[in-house]
DNA sequence: TCTAACTTTCAAAAATTATTGAAAGTTTAA
DNA sequence: TTAAACTTTCAATAATTTTTGAAAGTTAGA
């Protein structure tokens, strides 16, 4: 295989896992290309580079800023944006994480508290529609607290769990 | 809030949850509908408190067993078929962990190990690219391995590693 | 076998999501 | 200021995904 191939097998890899994360598919390959692309790209680069239009580059753009991912950079004389992805991987774990848990498990366990203050009778499917929710809750919440103790952790910590998991 | 709204939310929750995890929204509203009930339901119970059509029900409850997450039940004398799902929270994570490392880890475990042997010249830009997805990859078979770890555990297992993770 | 009960399929329609490109907006430097 | 360089917005369009419902398929028992 060569490079152009490999490369593009990557972007288009990159841009597979992001759909299945509710990411787009521009979202992940532009998040691809700057992860493999030592200097920092343009707009205009971007857009040549994988054939999209100028709006789309730019929404997805921020869309990656957002997720914290995708950083801007400015070059000294140059009037236009540069980007860059950050390539310490684990930090990037770290930030998808950090994302998701307030994106996702925040509203999530949110429901599971309200829906559990319910005090109706005591009906027997109310108290199983009870039982489920608190378990869901709780595994939530151990879910979360893990992914915060992740969160905050540093390099050494991570692998330590993980060396703590295998054994 | 009474009953009804409580069970609505949660199925409305977990519906959303549901596409956010690449799962489609009537999908979590089902899988969510047969968790919070003790009885299996049948294909028209679930159209019916759904407000979904036949087809749609099908497709989705098919997807769901092949999720692994919800089971046929014959009923004796019955020639219908009714659908119940597993109450056991923590199996149901390590069934949708099992499905999603097979669905997702796999699939991009191979690309990035096809990517690693591009052997091209020694380009800076080559360089940079194989030092990329070897991390990558290195990462995603960190993951891998934990995940493979977690599927295969028991419930000891799981809260033994959450607290050795805390401390 | 035949029929009624039930499940599956699938083409068409609807809904949702992504993409485009041109216009509007903003910023910088002369 | 003004104009050029650049970024953002957004209505229109395209692509994709979901949903429908009716027809086809299957199965069990009379």
């Amino acid at each position: 295989m060569h490079y152009e191939e490999a490369k593009s097998k990557f972007i288009q890899a990159w841009g597979t896992l992001g759909s299945a994360w509710g990411i787009n598919k521009a979202m992940g390959q532009i998040h691809a290309l700057l992860l493999i692309s030592e200097e920092a790209l343009s707009t205009e680069e971007i857009m040549e580079e994988l054939q999209i239009s100028r709006g789309n580059a730019n929404m997805n753009i921020r869309g990656l800023i957002d997720w914290g991912i995708v950083n801007k950079v400015y070059k000294p004389g140059e009037r236009k944006e540069y980007f860059t992805a950050g390539k310490d991987i684990l930090e990037l774990a770290r930030q998808v994480s950090r994302e998701r848990r307030r994106r996702e498990i925040e509203p999530v366990m949110k429901v599971l508290d309200e829906v559990q203050s319910i005090s109706e009778g005591e009906k027997n499917e109310i108290k199983h529609f009870k039982a489920v929710t608190k378990d869901l809750g709780d595994f939530t919440k151990q879910v979360d607290g893990a992914m915060d103790k992740f969160i905050r952790s540093d390099k050494n910590w991570f692998f330590q769990v993980l060396m703590k998991m295998m054994r």
